[in-house]
DNA sequence: ATACAAATTTCATATAAATTTCATATATTT
DNA sequence: AAATATATGAAATTTATATGAAATTTGTAT
């Protein structure tokens, strides 16, 4: 079970942010402020931390700051109130975290809540799972049920690992072409369709997962069941 | 909740916008000019900016052009003197505010700010709800009760946002070509009949909107119940 | 260096989907 | 009823994607 630090200076947010989380399962750790939120973390082992920015005593950006100059990676999820000028201290912010917006939509703050946690568990452990598929990011390899474990041409195996990181979300050609092959990249992006589908012809009964075009925009991984 | 915050140096006219607002159910904050404003702005949290464009100290102008650099988005509603030339500084206007002139009409101004705020909210959250049934901005999807989310043709999509994102108001088929289309466009103006076509056959059973017909002018939609 | 194999990219063509046009039917206004 | 505007099925066209296969690049062993 997860433990979920909630850090919100507004009492009834506090109340109302922990309830739904613990409805969804997992255990929380309420904090007033930065200070309050640095004190509990060293006694209590946290998975998460969901963070409003706008705090009294120490606001969010410095509370992110001297968390990750300590050394500190978990994941944060920032609450910012609507519309506020993207602040340039955000560099503390790492690729494991997120952020949404005030007011709050419950069913939203759940659901990246739980990607996040399937994101830094990715990061933290360097492999991804997707039913009885596990993709290994430092030797390159898949293992499947039926055929063992086996290496994965460079390119499809980042593709593939960017898309199932993020299932369901929507990837241009351009922004994989960016990430995995690199900013300035030459390339055609049609380079990409080409190894979609070669990793479709690859995983073709494959049943944990699907790789979905989007006409006019991209591509998406979906999970199955 | 939201908070509007007021911007008028005459104290009567100040005082009536606030009263007004609050009867409709908003906090407000109000304020006696721009640097006030900018002042309270650090303060509090707000959603949308009600403005005199004619103020002592620092204008309407000048306040959001200041506000806009800072890369603060909050959308405003500008109040001028009826006939006061448009000033080529509007530059700083987006595409999320609006205007409307003195004197005031009260109704019309809860109206407006209504109205604000909703397309304020589907430009940052990128996406529309009416009733059950919601377009997803950046999937060109939409999702309903019933058939779960799936996607439109990108045409197709554009066009219903387009026409849900100003319920009841009137469109002309050139206008919705230049907006979804292309300034230049030289398709046949026709083409929107049948997209339209294409959409009410798809939500033949929807019980949110419907798109209507209004002889001689265009479409408008209408949110229904 | 050279040869070879594997990986990657490009290219050509096939297929599929989206969009536009067109023809005709239907509705509205005068 | 005549004139005009809109609705819509279906064909034609345009655009986007899929994929086999050739060409090129990269890495590695000899």
């Amino acid at each position: 079970m997860f433990n979920v630090m909630v850090v919100e200076d507004d009492t009834n947010s506090r109340r109302l942010m922990c309830t739904v989380l613990e409805q969804y399962g997992y255990n929380t750790i309420p904090a007033v402020d930065g200070v309050d939120a640095l004190d509990l973390l060293d006694k209590k082992h946290v998975d998460l931390i969901v963070l409003d920015i706008m705090m009294p005593r120490m606001d969010g950006f410095e509370f992110t700051q001297v968390l990750r100059q300590s050394g500190c990676n978990i994941p944060i999820l920032m609450v910012t109130a609507k519309q506020s000028p993207v602040d340039k201290r955000k560099g503390f912010i790492i690729g494991t975290d997120d952020y949404m917006t005030k007011p709050i939509d419950e069913e939203e703050m759940v659901l990246r809540v739980g990607a996040l946690l399937r994101r830094s568990k990715i990061a933290s452990e360097r492999k991804l799972s997707v039913g009885n598929t596990t993709l290994h990011y430092d030797s390159l390899t898949v293992s499947t049920e039926d055929r063992g474990e086996y290496e994965l041409p460079q390119k499809e195996f980042l593709l593939l690992f960017k898309l199932l990181s993020y299932p369901g979300k929507i990837f241009t050609r351009r922004q994989l072409m960016d990430e995995i092959w690199d900013m300035e990249s030459e390339s055609d992006e049609r380079t990409v369709d080409v190894h979609v589908s070669r990793l479709r012809e690859r995983f073709r009964n494959n049943t944990d997962f699907e790789i979905i075009t989007v006409r006019g925009l991209g591509y998406k991984a979906v999970m199955l069941r």
